[in-house]
DNA sequence: TGACTCATGGTCGCTTTCAATCATAATGCG
DNA sequence: CGCATTATGATTGAAAGCGACCATGAGTCA
């Protein structure tokens, strides 16, 4: 009939039983939303606002929830990397521009192995939806396609490093091996005259296996990549197909890059000036629906 | 002159590079801390709260962020795996309480091989910050320990479930074959008197190699999994050393596992009251005539 | 039984946020 | 340059959210 609250503790802190098996509704509600609103939680769960509004000062306070002015998001267990945290929003206007054009030039039904980094993850974001085969050794990258039943998901494994969120060590290499795809899209620390370089020992053997898996190989990287070395040597120029990068590559590495046989696309991450005067290349397919005004 | 302004309703246009520029940095600082309110963005970018907030209108009919009251969340990538979503609420309390009791028996400096599962994925989040070793093959699982420095993961390769984000195949398999853990937290489909059962082909061969590769063997299961067969057979009760449950498991069963050599934890999730059915018993007192207003 | 605690729902005033509007500065174009 | 368009910042009234307070009802304990 009526509530029943067979409560018997009076420790003062500890909620009864109805309060927790509400408050573990609603923040498992908000697990699957990502984020919900008073409203909805109120409409969901079937009781007050002010009831809501207590639960989630509750959540809060136990750190399993964070409240935001109208609203709750989901604050468990979203770990974030640090690789991805601390880059500069300058070089991600380049990144994504050279990921598009990267990714443009992937066609449906490719079997397409990425490799970490915040670029070649730019990529796969713009892959997501696409019908690939996906084979990657980044856990980012991987958590993209996971739930996507349009595309095929091959993950590499081993061991885990835990600033990138990528897997290496023998046991990847080992099934790089076996495996033959149609694209490899790969990143790189720093690039030469001789070549590729890496600033992780293993990576840099991953990447070669990956080099050998590929039918074609793309390599991302910014301008900023240039003419810098770093720990290790990955790969000759010689084995890389395609070059995705941007204006800030200067004339000579341009050259040098055609020089050895690899393909060069230049992108503009943001026309800032008119260096090459073009910078109409924006489709404006949107059509934009006329916007009601209010009186 | 007329007095029509353009203005108000004029931006589905293309925006200029400045406002191009800024919308990139907003969406990059949103992406990194997963929400944002107006006044950080403000404080963020320099610019007034106006253009924050037609900058977040662009963005959002755009798709790549999605606003809230108060505030932005990052839209772009966010995938969820459907197995996660679908649980009914109820049953995630018991998953909590039987998690809770298996992590507290995990020891500091061990070797811990987490099955995939929505119960082991509670288990996991338990152990989030613990000195630990992990292996998995489970994608949610590992997502959560990527960015963990204070515990080493590794990572079962292999082809990727979509539905169930978990990594499967030969591949994974031979990998367990050359590792041992300490102890392994395994989930089941179904458990009868013979042993656990399987939904998934495949997963059952991982799960076999699981305990092989295992010193002792957790199994986490809920009351609804007793009695229940599924699509394959993983092992017999005597590979198991310790079954957690919850207090929904039926006397008969209790003395099953005991009798099978299995040490038993039976968990309470509500600690003092089943209390299932009517929850929201609250709705008569809406007939209630309105009171008296208190100045 | 009566005092007490817990949980809840409703209402108040106050603060924040929102959408719309206007005015001005910056930009683009012939 | 002059004109048109866009981008921005400030303002304003309306709406929504918030914390605090109080009343009610159920259950517990002495």
């Amino acid at each position: 009939m009526v509530a029943f609250n067979h409560n018997a503790i009076s420790q003062g802190e500890i909620p009864g039983v109805q309060t927790r098996q509400r408050r573990s509704r609603l923040i498992d509600f908000v697990r699957v939303r990502g984020f919900a609103s008073l409203d909805d939680l109120v409409r969901e769960l079937g009781v007050s606002e002010s009831t809501i509004r207590r639960d989630l000062d509750a959540l809060e306070e136990q750190g399993t929830a964070r409240r935001t002015h109208g609203g709750v998001l989901y604050a468990g267990g979203h770990a974030r990397l640090s690789e991805f945290d601390e880059r500069q929003p300058a070089h991600w206007a380049a990144k994504r521009a050279i990921a598009a054009a990267a990714a443009e030039r992937i066609d449906d039904g490719e079997t397409v192995l990425l490799d970490g980094g915040t670029t070649t993850y730019e990529v796969a974001r713009l892959l997501v939806g696409r019908s690939i085969q996906v084979v990657t050794n980044s856990l980012p990258v991987a958590n993209l396609f996971a739930s996507e039943s349009r595309a095929d998901l091959v993950l590499l494994g081993g061991y885990v490093s835990p600033r990138t969120g990528v897997c290496l060590g023998p046991y990847a290499n080992e099934l790089l091996g076996r495996l033959h795809v149609t694209t490899t899209v790969l990143s790189a620390a720093g690039i030469t005259a001789e070549g590729l370089y890496n600033a992780h020992l293993l990576l840099a053997e991953t990447e070669q296996a990956m080099l050998r898996a590929a039918g074609r190989v793309f390599v991302v990287a910014d301008s900023s990549k240039f003419g810098r070395k770093s720990l290790t040597f990955v790969s000759g120029l010689d084995s890389i197909d395609l070059l995705v990068s941007d204006t800030g590559l200067s004339a000579e590495w341009r050259q040098q890059i055609k020089a050895a046989g690899v393909d060069l696309v230049v992108v503009d991450p943001a026309p800032l000036e008119p260096l090459d005067g073009d910078h109409d290349s924006h489709r404006d397919d949107r059509t934009k629906p006329p916007r009601e005004r209010h009186t």
